[in-house]
DNA sequence: TTAAGTTACGAAAACGTTTTCGTGTTAAAA
DNA sequence: TTTTAACACGAAAACGTTTTCGTAACTTAA
């Protein structure tokens, strides 16, 4: 087993300098041509390859990027990562990923714990206990010692950063009108308490198509679900709710659903209820993931094309590291979302 | 804006010298209790924290483990990552992740990068590229190197190191046994080519089964997709290729399939072709994605228990790091499957 | 022959820590 | 009073780089 060399190592084997191994592997004017093959040589001989840490301290930068996360396990953020780590290895980055699982103090400490000179900055995406209590000190304190933050997805007000979000409000809207088109009358909604920020925007935009064709919102027909039984371990609770929702009012023509776990509830215990999709009731979701994709029937969904988000907020805070923009100027990137049509509508 | 402080301006700003400052943030019996309090009242009052990459560099250790997957957006690899974060989190360690996109260059680069200083160790799953090339040259240099490498779920008996697997070939033994026991005469397989380890075991697990019960394996049930089909882009030529088994052999009677994709474009496919799933086709998967889970009906699936993997994958490299474990001593964890029975069979 | 310029290299500082060892001051013991 | 020990702190090295600056040795021009 032969330890990964350095500097000195060659430096002493071959008599010289370590100033000198250093320029000779740069090439530099300053040393002489002979010296430079000899180092050069070997240097390759030996595998030779700077070591990162030295060079992070050296240069005050990690070329390290910090992804904090709720959930992993999740199409939506996996495609995210992915998106972020095309563009971060593309400008010679790395990606260091921490996952908050939702709690607000994992978020705090996984911060801490990359804040002190693991990474050059953040992006991030807000957890719910966090976004419930909304205590945000440790992006301000984070953002106030000069490292940049950009968020995206689950974002907020309070804080001031880069975002990138997509149109939330917009893209719910334009999955309502579709059914309205449809000609559903009576459109139930499926949708997370208000302090998650995309819920909030999603039941608006539900609620903007409908005023603007002149039906009115019936709050009998607004399901919001607690977050406990957002994961997929109570699915039974989840499912018991829907089901209330639909077997209360048999009118429900058409689901809108934030997500796609509400969505493909909704088509279980309509499918249950013997109501078929589309014919008695159209499902529409949010989310371009996998299981919309492979659902019987296809479910149509708000794509929110996460890949494209994460490239998006890597350009922008590599952009902010290497200042190529301005900067204390913040930018919002709002991405459109784009109604991908399967069978469980008309 | 204020920069993180370091142990240098708290020395100047006290009139000590920078020894005692890190003595006394230590608590060290060698500095009077005055000079304690004084020092950590202020480092306490410009919220100190020691930065870690001068600490990885002096420790010559990073506390980051490197995780190299071919793919993310998969619910599998997904969940490995979770697994390996919970315990490297709990051990005071940090994840680093690299994808290689199922390509031996992406992989090798990816390495490179994290074997320089940045990272303590390896946790990996190969690319299908770098199987079917066979070259592990990257894989051996890592390991003289003296970092140590855990390989998971796609492993090779060439290298040498700790590895975490599932044992395939009882597993998917198991599942077509219960196929058998379900009456099922004609069980069809649709599997990878051979040189991905995991689908050349699950096939030999299958025509195991087949043997021990005295049914003679029939090379037209069984069906080795091609890896450019793999993708999800690929999903029409695969839907193609296994409409094509179903059709040229109606007595099919069971679908075996290594992965949650094969398994769905079973259903898909028998669907299309009027044949009632359990009742004239019944289906088994391999991976507890969560395509299995919602699809209808549910399907039966062999559970790899990606987390576990993960976790154990994450606990065998930090009892390595940490020389809890002898140092030249390698481990093959064989988890074993579980069959998660869904509707999809009888 | 001497002054000036060039060439080729080395010393040292810096990044932020930790830790070993040395040392001046004071208190206790002889 | 002198010696010894305890105490409290600082200097310096080390981790592996890069880079600035200084300087011998040699070359060229006057």
């Amino acid at each position: 087993m032969k330890r990964k060399i350095t500097l000195k190592q060659i430096a002493r084997e071959l008599d010289v300098s370590i100033s000198t191994v250093s320029k000779a592997l740069k090439n530099s004017a300053e040393i002489s041509d002979d010296t430079k093959q000899k180092i050069q040589a070997f240097a390759k001989l030996y595998n030779y390859r700077p070591n990162n840490i030295a060079l992070s301290l050296k240069n005050r930068k990690t070329k390290t990027i910090g992804i904090i996360i709720p959930e992993i396990v999740h199409y939506f953020f996996a495609k995210v990562i992915r998106g972020i780590e095309l563009v971060a290895n593309n400008r010679g980055y790395n990606v260091i990923v921490g996952l908050s699982n939702e709690s607000f103090d994992k978020e705090v400490i996984n911060m801490e714990m990359l804040a002190n000179g693991s990474i050059d900055g953040f992006i991030l995406s807000i957890s719910k206990e966090t976004l419930a209590q909304q205590d945000y000190h440790h992006f301000h304190e984070t953002i106030n010692q000069g490292m940049p933050i950009v968020m995206f997805d689950r974002v907020v007000n309070e804080v001031n950063c880069d975002k990138v979000i997509v149109d939330d409000l917009k893209g719910s809207k334009k999955a309502v009108e579709k059914l309205i088109e449809n000609g559903c009358k009576n459109i139930a909604i499926i949708t997370t308490k208000d302090y998650v920020s995309v819920g909030r925007l999603r039941t608006q935009g539900y609620l903007e198509a409908l005023e603007d064709h002149q039906i009115e919102a019936q709050s009998h027909l607004i399901l919001k679900i607690v977050e406990e039984l957002d994961s997929e371990d109570h699915l039974d609770a989840l499912e018991a709710e829907v089901e209330q929702l639909l077997v209360e009012n048999k009118n429900i023509d058409a689901v809108f659903a934030v997500n796609e776990l509400y969505a493909l509830t909704a088509m279980k215990v309509a499918r249950k209820l013997n109501r078929r999709i589309p014919e008695d009731i159209q499902v529409v979701g949010f989310t371009d993931g996998v299981l919309s994709k492979h659902a019987t029937p296809g479910l149509t969904t708000v794509s929110q094309h996460a890949q494209q988000m994460g490239e998006k907020a890597a350009e922008l805070l590599i952009d902010k590291l290497e200042e190529v923009t301005e900067e204390e100027l913040y930018q919002t990137v709002v991405l459109e979302t784009t109604l991908v049509e399967r069978e469980s509508t008309k």
